[in-house]
RNA sequence: GGCUGGGUAGCUCAGUUGGUCAGAGCAGCGGAAUCAUAAUCCGCGGGUCGGCGGUUCAAGUCCGCCCCCAGCCA
């Protein structure tokens, strides 16, 4: 940790969009290099905020009929609530309306405008009437718009440009020469990638006020608004005080690091360098640019329903769980995936039994063995091999964990912190306090449990920017405030005689209980020996079922869907296979069936047929089936199932 | 199509410069224990490290070819 300071910087959200996990998890991110920084004792700041200007502002305030000012300002507020209830602990939230902004960036924009890094240029484009919108001519779908294919004319229109392929070979030499610019490397390689092999454009950086309106003025002409990056990108140094307060600015910029999600990446890499170049202001350190959050195998996405809302698993699980969650499961740059199981797994096997149950069993041995007063440690508490081990894995936790928040692989710290939390449960299993206390060794027993606590002070620390919640409370059991640096290291801090607190459950254990979700394969259950017949295993949550008979939820967890089918083709070399392209209300997709012998594919086109959607997709003879038809079959004869009368559109729920 | 990255136990993934590198967590099975949240602890993995060749005394680890997957191409 060679830096003096550290200055970390979500993107700005546009205002208009509704909160999803994804901004959830690089705010939460920042956020928890935020704290361990704050925990480091290094100076920090933590930058998020909103984009609120364009054209789907504009669109929003016109059909509420409101100023589009006003849009911005009922809108933002879901993002302001929800940094709060996922304890975000932001130094500021920059909104691109505000004044303080769009002063600087007018300001910027002059600048660059007086020394010709932006000039005015005239083209020819495409226009389409009923969009409204302006394309250029790669654009277009054989001469049509491509948002509703009818013609687009051809018009000129004037725009200015910031004179970004100036830079092109300066960048390229930048990214190679400062390999911690772009992060992980693999990303950088992605923007060397088309750097090296196509010639950078200009930035057009404006639109005429006649196509969108909400936006800053041009300084040099005020029949345009700035467009999108230069306003936005720019909010990172605005609100640090750039040519505002440079006692500030000094202090902060350049920034530590910039989280992005891996969307922006070219924008963040390849606009905003070259900006700040141009400006004559140093660039970042880091743009680190995170992977994606799926749920299951699929892309999250509104279409498939299985868009994850971060207030509601914050609801149902916890704040602190669903951080931890998070954090602990997004490997680096990879994308990962978000679903329940997984959800419930971690929590479960981390925070409940790991975590919490240690908490709970140290605690009741304490109150039970030691009146519930922390026993105090001898000097030599640690000359016993256990002892030592114990405390070893306990500073090894410490060790990774520092190292893990400067290569941002948290969830590397994390898993040495849960290492070392169940070092401790190993280390009750050597020790046995409870047959210590049986056989009298008062003092022995004292040790154990103060070596478990004073374990569980470190690993709550180190948790703590993950879970402030959860590990607050933890500490408090132990009479022990915010966690600080130098205690981490530190053995004994915990003043004898301190009075144990009763911290009820920390985590309770949850079971899966959603019918979304896909149930784990059933586990056959084998008795325990020497239970008899009315042991607590047989009264189990789940009644007897007949052998064949299936629940609600199970037929449920089959997702059946009506589809239209577009186009048949027999797959060739296959003479029973036809490939099938078929459309689920708004989705398009492609299935192979095993109808061939009884249906020409000129016979299924146009039938509304019942698909299984939520079958996992598979090769047949090397083309994907995404999905499955049901038909009706007896001896040799076979016939499609379908609807008795036609739906007003495809994806219907069969039930 | 071009470029980049990846294919390691049922699942998610670690594996630094080639030589205890065949691993961890979860799931599963067997056992122990009873302080604890039906929690904990111990033991159990015959996986062609995607395939085929090659270099080497020695290759998940290097080279070549092939197959598959993902990402990027403003």
């Amino acid at each position: 940790m060679a830096d003096e300071k550290y200055y970390v910087t979500t993107p700005i959200y546009y205002v208009n969009d509704k909160p999803h996990i994804g901004h959830a998890y690089t705010t939460i991110l920042a956020d928890v290099l935020a704290r361990y920084h704050r925990l480091l004792g290094i100076p920090t700041y933590f930058l998020t905020g909103t984009d609120e200007h364009g054209q789907k502002v504009q669109q929003a305030a016109e059909k509420n009929g409101l100023m589009p000012q006003q849009q911005c300002d009922q809108t933002v507020v879901r993002f302001q609530e929800l940094w709060k209830r996922l304890e975000i602990t932001h130094d500021d939230f920059i909104r691109t309306t505000e004044p303080r902004h769009k002063v600087i960036v007018q300001e910027v924009l002059q600048d660059l405008f007086d020394r010709d890094e932006i000039y005015r240029a005239d083209y020819q484009g495409w226009y389409c009437v009923g969009c409204e919108r302006f394309f250029v001519e790669k654009d277009l779908v054989e001469g049509n718009c491509p948002e509703c294919g009818r013609k687009a004319d051809a018009i000129q229109e004037t725009n200015y440009f910031f004179r970004m392929s100036n830079y092109q070979d300066w960048l390229i030499d930048y990214i190679e020469t400062h390999p911690e610019f772009i992060q992980p490397d693999f990303r950088a390689n992605e923007t060397l990638g088309f750097l090296k092999t196509k010639k950078l454009q200009d930035l057009c950086i404006s639109r005429p006020k006649a196509r969108l309106a909400w936006g800053i003025d041009l300084p040099f002409d005020s029949d345009f608004v700035t467009y999108v990056w230069f306003d936005a990108l720019l909010n990172y140094i605005t609100a640090i005080g750039y040519r505002r307060d440079d006692v500030q600015f000094n202090q902060w910029w350049p920034a530590t690091h910039q989280l992005i999600g891996k969307d922006i990446l070219t924008t963040h890499t390849v606009y905003w360098p070259t900006m700040l170049k141009a400006m004559g202001v140093p660039l970042p350190k880091t743009v680190f640019a995170h992977g994606w959050w799926l749920t299951g195998r699929t892309k999250m996405s509104k279409s498939l329903g299985n868009v994850v809302n971060p207030m509601e698993m914050a609801d149902r699980f916890g704040v602190d769980a669903f951080r931890y969650f998070l954090i602990a499961e997004m490997t680096v740059g990879q994308d990962a995936s978000f679903t329940e199981e997984a959800f419930v797994r971690r929590y479960n096997s981390d925070l409940a039994n790991d975590l919490g149950n240690l908490l709970s069993r140290t605690v009741n041995m304490l109150g039970r063995y030691c009146d519930g007063k922390f026993p105090g440690l001898g000097k030599d508490a640690l000359s016993g091999a256990p002892e030592k081990e114990l405390w070893a894995a306990v500073q090894s936790a410490v060790a990774e964990m520092e190292s893990s928040i400067d290569t941002m692989r948290l969830n590397s710290g994390l898993t040495a912190v849960l290492t070392a939390v169940r070092k401790v449960n190993q280390y009750f299993e050597i020790k046995q306090p409870w047959t210590q206390a049986k056989e009298g060794k008062t003092e022995a027993v004292g040790i154990t449990l103060a070596l478990a606590a004073e374990s569980l002070r470190v690993c709550s620390a180190l948790l703590y920017p993950v879970m402030p919640e959860k590990m607050s409370e933890l500490r408090s059991v132990f009479g022990l405030g915010k966690p600080v640096l130098s205690q981490l290291k530190t053995f004994g801090v915990i003043k004898s005689g301190t009075p144990v607190g009763s911290p009820g459950i920390l985590f309770p254990r949850v079971e899966l209980n959603n019918a979304e979700a896909t149930p784990l394969p059933p586990q056959p259950k084998k008795e325990k020996r020497g239970e008899g017949a009315a042991s607590a295993k047989n009264m189990s949550i789940e009644p007897e079922k007949p052998e064949g008979i299936i629940t609600y939820d199970e037929v449920m967890n089959v997702k059946l869907r009506t589809a239209k089918v577009l186009a048949a083709e027999r797959v060739e070399g296959a003479d029973k296979l036809l490939k099938l392209k078929i459309e689920i209300g708004e989705e398009k997709r492609q299935l192979i069936a095993g109808i061939a012998l009884y249906y020409e594919p000129e016979r299924v086109i146009g039938k509304t047929i019942v698909v299984v959607a939520n079958l996992k997709s598979a090769k047949i003879r090397g083309i994907e089936s995404q999905g499955m038809l049901l038909c009706a079959s007896v001896g040799d004869r076979l016939t499609l199932i379908t609807v008795d009368e036609e739906l007003p559109s495809s994806g219907a729920v069969v039930k």
